[in-house]
DNA sequence: CCAAAAGTGTTATTGATACACCCATGC
DNA sequence: GCATGGGTGTATCAATAACACTTTTGG
């Protein structure tokens, strides 16, 4: 977290990343409280300076490690900042991304483990440090967008699910409500999911087919 | 264009532009003879370092202005590229955006005028210094993507325009044909357009009526 | 036997596509 | 009067949206 006052003034650059997940049935996004000034004890999103040799990519992958544990899930730039004074100290450019995580890869929940690591529901959510209110709503919109229109929601499921879950999934993110025997058609016309043989047993109700995307990988519905 | 060697490398920070027109039929795009290593005599896509103070798209602003001459036109953020590799000297990372000039905005047109730029035909342009390459594909592939749902191609139009222009300007983007009753009527329900009252006399053949769009914004198509 | 979620088809509506002829003008 | 692009409507097909009951399990 090196940062200069120079006559040129060349300027740092960060990642900044919009980590989501769903649990409890809302979208929530990752803060951490910030340790330094500026905004010192605000919330901001996870971030960090890019290090020598390191592509976009890495750094963003690397911060993502750093505060999640995990790897290999869905992510994707999202748009690049560069405001003047969006950094009180000094020219900062920040390259933004969001993630996507299942709950279920979370292995110790973050808000149990660390004080200054939280997940928050994206509709409500604390005063941020620089600009990362309006990165954090880029960022949802954009999710909320692309759900609409492609299979990105995979990004959130865990490695088996029920169609319903799938479903309500989809609810979460478009913030609609779907009806049933559509959402079915549609998700299994599109060729992306498979039965994995498995049932769900729990429940007093009956057993529910598992499924499983077939790739990872983001494609368009119909 | 100041590069340095330091301990630290801090990253240099640039914008590039595509920015696209069409004339002749063609989709173009504005290539730059650079005149220094690296790539000495290579062409390019526009570009510079960010100023002290400028902003992102004040950059990419400028840089427009100072190779076409215009301003206000269709720009937006296309994507950031920062490979650690992607300049031979230092790191630099860059900003990409596209824009878009209807040629009849082009005072006197570049290409007359100026030995070092060149309006080159988007399918078929020489070897690009750095990774133009990859910026100017992705940016003709999301230019093309949004045409075929947006109103995007307003930003290649003139003030006024007959309908089948706007249908060969469509046609011209998405490569590839469509039905004139059928664009007509969509066109028309959209209400982003509105008739100018004027008639195109020229040519030997029913004078047309000219349109021009009602507000100058990217909308979404039905 | 009751509660809870799983699973399943048909109809109506809407939007998208295909398609051909007459019109107004300049030369 | 002929060549050129301007301008118009309908019928078919495909996709989407609306809608309710039976099944299987646990307790």
């Amino acid at each position: 977290m090196n940062t200069k006052y120079e006559a040129y003034e060349q300027p740092g650059v960060t990642v900044d990343l919009a980590i989501f997940t769903v649990n409890d049935n809302k979208l929530k996004v990752m803060l951490a409280k910030r340790a330094d000034d500026p905004f010192k004890d605000f919330w901001s999103l996870p971030g960090g300076f890019i290090k020598q040799g390191e592509s976009l990519e890495e750094a963003a992958n690397r911060v993502l490690n750093e505060k999640t544990g995990v790897k290999n899930v869905y992510m994707e730039q999202l748009y690049t900042f560069g405001d003047p004074a969006r950094d009180p100290r000094s020219r900062v450019i920040t390259v933004a991304y969001f993630a996507l995580i299942p709950w279920a890869n979370l292995s110790q929940p973050e808000s149990e483990k660390v004080v200054d690591l939280v997940w928050s529901h994206v509709d409500k959510f604390p005063k941020l440090a620089f600009d990362h209110k309006v990165i954090l709503n880029y960022a949802v919109k954009r999710l909320r967008a692309k759900a609409s229109y492609s299979n990105i929601v995979y990004g959130l499921m865990p490695a088996q699910f029920r169609l319903s879950e799938l479903q309500t999934m989809y609810e979460i993110i478009i913030n609609d409500k779907l009806d049933k025997r559509n959402f079915r058609k549609r998700m299994l016309s599109t060729d992306l999911l498979q039965e994995t043989g498995e049932k769900d047993l729990t429940g007093a109700h009956r057993p529910a087919m598992l499924y499983q995307f077939k790739k990872k990988e983001i494609a368009f519905l119909d």
